[in-house]
Formats: structure tokens, C-alpha cells, sequence
DNA sequence: CTGAAAGCGCTTACAG
DNA sequence: CTGAAAGCGCTTACAG
């Protein structure tokens, strides 16, 4: 049973006729060209509006040689096997969203894992939109630099490494990680542990803070307490039952996201590890559960809504020419229970 | 600084000067037609190969009427203010994401608060796409009516209401508050309270089952317990701390999400009430924070991946002109500590 | 099996 | 200020 809209045009030539003027006095009429006299702008604008008659985009577009649309690639890690489910990549993703919509594009969104963007260029995906934001970086560095120099304009959010080619959003990694140690240091703790993939760009900076941190409090590196935590949930809580299992002793763990940092949490407790009054925890990204965990996480925020409204803003001005600079998002220390114990 | 892609050839009319034939002919050999020689074809083929031709799919999708894309809409409900950062929303997104990259399908966010669905047919949005998956009804069944019989075709994932004229993927939400609230009465919880908004048509089923089981046990409804918490954490945390306030006695909470159920059991806890010992917790979805959660969270599991999946075939055979069934997703309860309580 | 021609629905440089 | 014409890059019915 199908409906149909009533009282539709779906094409130009019919309004022009209804109009008694030509397709091109249409066209220019309803993207308000100053050409066309006001009297037989109103007139076509007003039949337009009775007629419900809207300019077909896929044909504008199509001759216009864009598509207003911005694509969003993802950059999951196949090897720490990442899922989209970590809440951070919903906050970036509605922050990019909803900026994108303000400006009257849309969202294009390629989420599968990408084994090589080097294949991108070539893709539909690709050609379906007029500019990409990558969120992190993943291990392709090199090809981000291949791609950078395209037609198609990108744009990272990811962490700032040197020889990059590419325009770049960050927030200051190594200085979140820095906060984070001090502050466990600050606490009393000695023996911290490092929960991340380092090999990720932004985490392995989060590492380096780490390592500055200790440094300047005379601590030393504990190679046995640096663990390489894939991104899932249920691999931090193996990985922290061997730490458990291996007798190592570690009083505080600094996890790379909040995603592993609730996971460590419930699984200490399993063992029956207080935290944080055996065991302070440190997250990363302040998603919105970490205020609800048991004890509460502290955690290293960092802006993400407005990442994602810079990510946009700076695609889009690359989109129309401009040259744009890289934007560094400060992060801040929010400390909640996990990590200070009071009796 | 920009690089050139080498060897490139744009334009269809090159490869075909190159070959020594029409344009015709290379649309042909490229789409794989039966009518050309399959030396012809060979030949055409390696010479794209060669100077790394693709077909422009926008030229192509404008040609062929058709976009090669789904947008997929999330509902979210303004009233409730639910965030994308709920990771349902992910997880759903995930799967039809998945699914849809299999099938050659781009997939288009339509994420901002949608006030009038109505206002979806004239957008940009909606003409850029081959289909729309709604993520939710929102409380716009009648709006969705409307849609449903226009020319682009629509899915639905929701709650199965009387008179629907649209296509549905459904759990089934009024089992699944049946199965948790039946949990809740055999492990002897006698005042069970009800957190969510049922003027959502799911989260409504969720309550039909609820009252069911209560009904068949001979429990009384008590209206007190009846709390419309939206979906936002922080207004779960207000609602509960004044239901405690409020001395009504409760000693069970089925919340209609598990990011509500989290919320609350961190709210208990501040509170010095125990999960499990002094009111028992079930939420709803199994998000895998779930059962990381302190203590891990009884929850009805649908199953997502799968609902996505559903969602994106029913959608590619509708747009195929092929007639489709409703789908019924089956919900289990997954029971772990935050309901029953040991010594 | 292959090609010339029409056309998808617009926009805009050019001419008036 | 307005219109006729070209063209965005393809695909396919028609003719051969």
C-alpha cells in the first residue's frame, strides 16, 4: 500500500514550467543568486514551497563535484582486537556528529578494522565523501603520511609524532600521563604498574609521562610491572591475574583507558585486593561510567567533545583551502576514590 | 605540497582510447557483462589494472539512482536526554555496521535528536541513502507510520506495537521483564521496584512483563516504586537518592538499562546499602561493562550483534523489492551476583 | 559482440 | 536580469 506525497515535483523543468521560466532561473532562484530579480525569485521560491518541490542533492552534488559528506574512519587495532564498544569512541563520534550537522554535513562511518589504509584512496568509502577524519592512528603512521598528500583532505585525532605529514588533533598524552604517576607518587605509592599497548602512539606517550614521572621522583622502572593490555575488557583481567599470580608486588596500576581500569577494578576485588586501599587505580578518559564505578575512578579527562568539534571544524576549513594548524587539547586530573584511601 | 597519484587515469574515455574501444565496451568489461568477449574484457581489465583506474561510484550511483548507502537513525528521545554514550548504542551500531561492510553498504549517522521524523524525507539525510534503519521508536509510532509507506524504504528496531504499518526487528521486551522480575520474586524480593520511562514503547513492554510476573505471583503493584528515571546516569543517581529519602521500603530495583542499573548500585553503595545483601539489582541489555561492574550485574541479554545483522538484511531485501517478515529477537537472563545474595 | 547516442538532474560560463 | 547549451562521469536500450 504504497502513499504517495501529494502535490510533488520532483523536477526542475516542472517548476520552471509552472514558473513560465527556464531551469537555469529556477537553479539560481532557490541558491539565492543575486541575479535574479526579487519579484521572480519570491515567485519561483513561493511555487517551490506549494509544490514541495526540494532540489535533488544527489544530482546537485553530483554536478557540484561533492557530496557534503565527511567520513569517520575508526582506526581499531586488529591485533588488541578494540571494539567499538569502548564508550570513548561513542563520545568522539557524538561530538563529530553533532558539529558535522551544524555545518550541514553528514556522517560517513567506516568502522571496520582497517588491516591498511593505504587501500582507502581507492575505495568507495573514500570517494563518497569530501574529507576523513581518522580517530588514532593505530600503526600507520607511514601510511597516514602516503595519504595525507591525496586529493581527499584528512584530518587525525591521534597522538603528535615527529615527520608527520598529516594535520593533527591531540591531546597532550605524555602529560596526562605525567599527571596521572604524579599524582599515585604523590599518593605514597612505589611500585606502579602500567597497564597499555605501547605501541599505540597515544598510549605509548601516556608511557613516557609515565616514565618522566618516575624519573623525577628517583623511582625506578620495573620492567616486569609494564604489561601490554589489548583494549578488551576480558584480556586485562587475565593479564592481571598472572600480575596477581606472579607475586610481582605493585601498589597502584596507571591503566591506559577506563575501559581496562574498571576491568582491573572488579578483578582485584576479586582476589580479594582492596582498592584502593591496597591497590590505588588510575583510568584514562573520563568516559561516563567512571563516576559510577565502586570505588569511583580516578582518571585523566580529556575534552572530547570538543575534540570532536575541532576535528571538524579544522576538515572543513582544509576542505575549502585554508591552511590549518594542529590543535593540543590540555587534559586534567579528576581524582576520585580508586586511587586515595582514607579510613 | 602535493603528491600526484601516478599512472592515474580518471576518466573512463582514456581507458577506452587506451584499449582501442568505446566507453560502452569498458562499462561492460568493468561490470563484468556476459555480452563482451572474454578477451576483450582480459584486455580492458589489465589496462585498469595497469594505470590503476576505478570507476567513479558517484557518477556511477548517480547514473544507477542509487547510493550504496544506509543511514541509520538513533531515536534518542529529547525529553530523556539519553546520550549516544550509552553503549547499547555501539554495540547495535557495531553489528549493522559490520554487516552492512559486507554487503558493499556505506553506512550514513543520522545521530542529532530527531523532533519530527516527519521533517526526514525532504533531507539531505534521507535522499543520500537507499534505506533508513530507525534505532529506537522513540514516541513517534504514528510519525514512523507515515514514513513507512514513502518511497524509501524503512527498518525498524523497537517494540511491536498494534497498527504498525513499518517493519520491525523486535526483542522481546515484555519475556524479558517477565524473566527478570520472575529472578527477582523467586529469590524472595517481595517490593520491587520498576526505573525507567515507559512511555518509551520498549522500555513500556518491559513494564507489561514486569506487572505480569508480579500479577501471577500475587504481588501487589505498588505505584511509589513505579519511577520514571531517563536514561542519563546523573538523573538516575537524583531519582534513587530520593526514593531512599522518601522511606518507601524496597528491597529489589529492575532498571530498564544497565547503565541505569550501574548508576543505581553506586548510588546504594554511597548510601551504605548493599548489592545484594539489602536490595537486589537486574538491569537490562548486558553491555560488557556489565559484568565488570561492582557487584557484577544480573542483566537480560539481547542479543545485538545479531539484531544488526537482521536489520541490514531486512533492509537490503526490502530495497530489493522482496517482501519481509518481523523478526522477534528472544531475550536471557543472565544472572550474576548484583541480584543474589551468599553469605 | 561492439558502438553511438541519450540521459540521470542539476549548475554555470557564455551570450544576449 | 534571463535563457540555451554544455557538461559532471557514468550506464544501457537500441541499432548494427
Amino acid at each position: 500500500m504504497k502513499k504517495k506525497q501529494q502535490n510533488s515535483i520532483t523536477q526542475m523543468q516542472e517548476l520552471a514550467d509552472l514558473a513560465g521560466v527556464s531551469r537555469s532561473t529556477v537553479s539560481r532562484a532557490l541558491s539565492d543568486s543575486p541575479l535574479i530579480n526579487k519579484k521572480t525569485k519570491e515567485k519561483i521560491r513561493a511555487l517551490a514551497k506549494k509544490h514541495n518541490y526540494r532540489v535533488n542533492e544527489k544530482a546537485r552534488n553530483f554536478r557540484l563535484q561533492k557530496t557534503n559528506i565527511i567520513t569517520v574512519v575508526m582506526m581499531l587495532d586488529i591485533k588488541s582486537e578494540q571494539h567499538m564498544s569502548d564508550p570513548f569512541f561513542l563520545d568522539i563520534l557524538g561530538g563529530i556528529a553533532d558539529t558535522l550537522s551544524i555545518h550541514n554535513y553528514d556522517l560517513l562511518l567506516a568502522h571496520a578494522p582497517i588491516h591498511n589504509i593505504l587501500d582507502l584512496p581507492d575505495s568507495r568509502t573514500f570517494q563518497q565523501s569530501d574529507g576523513v577524519i581518522f580517530v588514532g592512528q593505530g600503526k600507520q603512521h607511514e601510511n597516514l603520511n602516503q595519504i595525507a598528500g591525496l586529493d581527499t583532505p584528512i584530518i587525525v585525532w591521534g597522538a603528535n609524532i615527529p615527520d608527520k605529514e598529516y594535520s593533527l588533533v591531540a591531546s597532550d598524552n605524555v602529560n596526562g600521563g605525567i599527571l596521572a604517576t604524579n599524582h599515585l607518587i604523590q599518593i605514597g605509592r612505589k611500585k606502579i604498574a602500567f597497564f597499555g599497548d605501547i605501541e599505540q602512539p597515544e598510549i605509548g606517550q601516556r608511557y613516557e609521562g609515565y616514565k618522566n614521572a618516575l624519573d623525577k621522583h628517583g623511582l625506578k622502572i620495573d620492567e616486569q610491572l609494564i604489561i601490554d593490555v589489548p583494549f578488551e575488557m576480558h584480556h586485562a583481567r587475565e593479564t592481571l591475574t598472572q600480575l596477581i599470580e606472579s607475586n610481582n608486588k605493585f601498589d597502584a596500576v596507571f591503566c591506559c583507558t577506563d575501559v581496562i581500569a574498571l576491568s582491573a577494578i572488579a578483578t582485584l576485588n576479586e582476589h580479594g585486593i582492596s582498592v584502593p586501599k591496597d591497590v590505588s587505580i588510575v583510568g584514562y578518559d573520563d568516559i561516563s561510567m567512571a563516576s559510577y564505578s565502586n570505588p569511583p575512578l580516578t582518571t585523566v579527562r580529556q575534552n572530547i567533545r570538543w575534540a570532536g568539534r575541532v576535528l571538524v571544524e579544522s576538515i572543513l576549513s582544509k576542505i575549502n583551502g585554508e591552511t590549518i594548524a594542529d590543535t593540543i587539547i590540555q587534559s586534567e586530573l579528576i581524582v576520585r576514590k580508586s586511587s586515595v584511601y582514607k579510613k
